[in-house]
DNA sequence: TCGTTTTTCTAGAACGATTTAGAAGATCGA
DNA sequence: TCGATCTTCTAAATCGTTCTAGAAAAACGA
């Protein structure tokens, strides 16, 4: 018994494949009585209607936009910001009749070329968070599939929805130097330090261009602070948590702490409470995405429009009708209780 | 100009298109001189490698399993439950080098048989608290898709993965009634309450079988209460907040709130914050699956396993090695502050 | 009535790979 | 040295559609 093919139906009802296939593509192509009599005879046989690969295949169109992770996949959906971007992503996609195809973007496998991003059936792909370096990026652009990245890409052919990173960062740098803060610890996502004790590093080891540019426009904002890069492993909660514990307790404490993505500053809050600090008070802190969580504690934060983000995405990789390759979004540092002035000493 | 294949490859390099094939898929196939030597060619060619739905169609391999929700695929992201349960899933599928694809299922297009279901390509399919009754499953079924669901269907035949909803929500129905409760309001998902204000149902209006069981659940252990269903639109924070605000603002308060999501009893957590209420001590609110905001709210619920639910759907349906059908996971009440006694009258 | 247009359907060629079976050459044991 | 076994490579079929071009039949206009 081989499986049931549109060819078989076609045979079936005595018709061509072709008009088979028009009956499910293209209704207006031949009389309503045949299509109707064809659809019941597809029902009959149990066909499952054409097939997905090969439609793709001959039609170019896959009907799904990927999405590239760096990290594991499961770290996605750890931070709330990232699935802020997806539920926005989604909203067009959902519009559009498009999947969504989550590709993880594993660091081993980039040999012979057989992983994820070369296998991934998709017509576009958003690039979430991903260094504008990555060799994954080279594979899509070689495969020639459009996309779009959540960060700034230095090629002028590149197209990107982002905010102005060392803008937003050298706004929350002017507030902490204007509470007087003059020692500071940023706290970043890296890979080297996941699974061990917390690392220090320095400027040229911050793998991400959103994370260099950011810590470039603390800089920038307050140049007589002492600014030290600390990170506890990937982007998480937890490791926000190791990675502040380890600074909280050295004999060295800075006056405030930044944690690059809310996730991460949160994780410093909760080192803090611990330790029975008092954020805005003992120690300032201070996040960047405005997540829904950073609110709720009373997170200093740098705001960004995080849906709006993921929808604008959506719409450059598939309305046709949207021209714009690089689009600015803007950024709102919110004041709140987490961040207060320097103590003095 | 047409595009490089692989055929373009092979007679640039000299040799069939089987060998060039090999050299990326069959390593051991041919001599690694020759092997390099193709490789380098396609890449002087700029060959992205093979064609993702060629691949496909003649392997009739995808590398992609589906993930179905019902709603829009947005929602799918608001509820941290739903969350959890992708991580688990997707860690799995890393695992396995295949990808996720998130299928919306839009309830408007179950018609001439073209729809996201019918189109996806995918290998295997997990349902995400999708109705047991649901048309889409039948799609899958006729195109021989593996599947398993995370609600316990009827069919012995079907898989799935899930929890005793019913003594689940026994439990926590006994919980309460122990602590004096006689009066009980559950707040629900339900799509006709969407946009609109909130509305009271009738148990056969409740649609998903997960929910019905909870319903059942928690009937079954309170005979002698009085329980009204209230619906404030999707399963999300907002529909709980606004479900709540509506049976607070009326005359016949109950003396406790059941949300069938810990997002919807967080909703209306916040609902009676707002109206200077404290939950366990005016009124009683519990949830269910135990989400990371419960426990920081310090929300009584039923908890469930869900990374762990989805990791074990993910093996169900990638790991050849795995034959159960059907696991049950635990459940376990978690009493915190926000249940208990019920005020004298 | 006769050409012209429209509607309805079909034949056959792609789409870009993988697979199967087997040929040609190299290696091996005796 | 000779048949047998490996290794290395290839020819041709195949996966299940959709697409292009065009044929046959029907409807139309004058």
């Amino acid at each position: 018994m081989s499986r049931v093919t549109l060819k078989t139906v076609a045979q079936a009802a005595g018709v061509s494949p072709s008009t088979v296939s028009n009956a499910y593509n293209k209704p207006d192509q031949l009389s309503a009585a045949l299509r109707e009599r064809i659809l019941a005879k597809a029902q009959e046989l149990g066909y499952a209607g054409p097939d997905a690969s090969a439609r793709a295949l001959r039609s170019g169109k896959v009907g799904a936009v990927g999405v590239l992770f760096t990290d594991k996949l499961a770290y996605a959906f750890s931070d709330p910001y990232a699935v802020g971007f997806l539920a926005g992503l989604a909203e067009v996609a959902e519009e559009f009749a498009t999947s969504l195809l989550l590709v993880p973007l594993s660091s081993t496998d980039i040999q012979g070329g057989t992983n994820a991003v070369q296998q991934a059936a998709i017509d576009a792909a958003a690039i979430f968070c991903v260094a504008p370096g990555h060799p994954a990026l080279d594979v899509l652009k070689n495969r020639g599939i459009p996309m779009v990245s959540t960060d700034r890409g230095d090629h002028p052919d590149l197209s990107w929805v982002a905010i102005d990173e060392t803008e937003a960062a050298a706004e929350l740098g002017r507030h902490l130097a204007r509470l007087g803060h003059r020692d500071l610890v940023i706290l970043l996502d890296n890979a080297q330090a996941a699974g061990s004790r917390p690392v220090e590093l320095s400027l040229d080891q911050v793998g991400y261009t959103d994370c260099e540019l950011r810590v470039r426009g603390l800089h920038k904002a307050m140049p007589d602070a002492r600014i030290r890069l600390v990170s506890g492993g990937h982007n998480a909660f937890s490791s926000g948590l190791a990675a502040a514990e380890w600074v909280l307790d050295s004999q060295d404490r800075p006056t405030a702490i930044v944690g690059l993505s809310d996730v991460l500053a949160l994780g410093a809050m909760e080192a803090m409470r611990t330790r029975g600090l008092v954020p805005g008070r003992d120690l300032t802190v201070a996040g960047f995405d405005d997540i829904p969580a950073a609110e709720t504690a009373g997170l200093t934060t740098v705001s960004q429009p995080i849906k709006d983000k993921g929808r604008a995405v959506g719409r450059m990789l598939l309305d046709p009708a949207s021209t714009e390759r690089q689009i600015m979004m803007p950024t709102e540092l919110k004041v709140r209780a987490s961040s207060g002035p320097a103590p003095r000493n």
